[in-house]
DNA sequence: ATACCAATAGTTCATCTGTACTACTGAAAT
DNA sequence: ATTTCAGTAGTACAGATGAACTATTGGTAT
């Protein structure tokens, strides 16, 4: 088509060594993209956006240190010229929200072909939204479902841990009926019917890392 | 140094795309390395094998389809030349020991920087074996452990999903007594408190799916 | 042969869990 | 001002859970 003159300008940002290289290769086989810079973490991506000034940023949700959507938080704060197309493992729902909520205007999962990733950038570069019709979907019926509260949270995440009410109780210097409580009202949220099918639900949605 | 008369021959297993282009890439930048097939699956990787002959098969344990240890497997029968080098996201010690018996002679995270994965595929060329230490001797360690049963494994699988031991026993045609019994034996195996702990440490050994 | 182990089934008992309520407080939203 | 909601605490109760045992069967390894 045209020529190039101005290239799409991207960043790219995760700590895999093998994604960057992979996701650089298919961007710079398309001669209107070119990779301005390389970052292996949120902070990294901060520290490089200003003097490499790109149009897009692709970024992957789960880092090491930084949380992601904190990072993309940052990122529309301190260079809101850059659009964000968030990239990651996992269809985990609660993840996904909380990027875009954050200010993503793109998500796509890793597992997605060659030209469905240039397609996103260049949807992103030309100011629009690339949401895939699956997710968005799923979306629609996870923004209405009840959410846990940062209290609920925490006592589930004992509960992953094999604490028992008493035990939770304890933790957080709350009475045990209490911690009952906040248990019982997990289970309703999470539509468990107890609280190992409460655990796994949370780490199925993300909710709850498992991994250290 | 030498003159490479014959690079070695090298395949991809990964069913994202994003991690093979990189691989390729990675491998590429070397010259003694030529990539000669890449596959989306254990079933694809193995129709390829024969009439592409690597000398090194670079493989995800972690795809739709086909279990990654059985692919192993069942590639050493059908093409015991091509030595086998597992890639992987997680640091699972039952995946991870579950390849090794399964006949692959190294291991890798997939956030191991190119020098090393470049360096990996020269060792198992070389008829060497990669283990990364820290994950050898975390392997020590897990080697020894009780592993579960099948059957354990099974009744865990339900414990997961919220099951009762009554529920789990009609499911499984057996008595609620011996649910309870196999759960039990989960729990001390696992060094687990209770139901909730065993299940999300079984998730977290990888010892039980989640995602779906 | 025999020793070992997984799978099965059982008993007893103290404790834990989850449901279904009510009720108070303080903060935030309207 | 009033409503709404999270967090807190309580009671009562049926049922589930896990520990600690014993015991039988069938297969595998030595």
């Amino acid at each position: 088509m045209a020529n190039p003159v101005k290239p799409i300008r991207v960043m790219i940002v995760d700590d895999h060594p093998v994604v960057r290289m992979g996701l650089k290769t298919m961007l710079e086989s398309e001669d209107d993209i070119t990779v301005v810079a390389m970052a292996d973490s949120g902070a990294d991506a901060l520290r490089q956006v200003e003097e490499t000034d790109p149009d897009v940023v692709l970024m992957d949700l789960r880092m090491p240190g930084m949380d992601g959507s904190d990072a993309i938080v940052e990122m529309r704060r301190v260079w809101p010229s850059a659009r964000i197309l968030v990239l990651t493992n996992y269809q985990e729902d609660e993840s996904i929200s909380k990027a875009i909520q954050a200010g993503a205007m793109g998500y796509l999962v890793k597992c997605t072909p060659q030209e469905e990733i240039v397609k996103a950038v260049h949807v992103l570069h030309a100011h629009g939204r690339f949401i895939p019709d699956e997710i968005s979907k799923r979306l629609l019926g996870t923004i209405g479902r009840d959410k846990l509260s940062e209290r609920e949270l925490e006592v589930l995440t004992l509960v992953c841990k094999g604490l028992s009410n008493k035990e939770i109780a304890q933790k957080l210097f709350i009475s045990d009926k209490t911690a009952r409580n906040h248990v019982s009202n997990c289970l309703i949220k999470l539509g468990a019917t107890d609280r190992t099918e409460a655990a796994t639900t949370a780490i199925k949605r993300g909710l709850i890392r498992v991994d250290d």
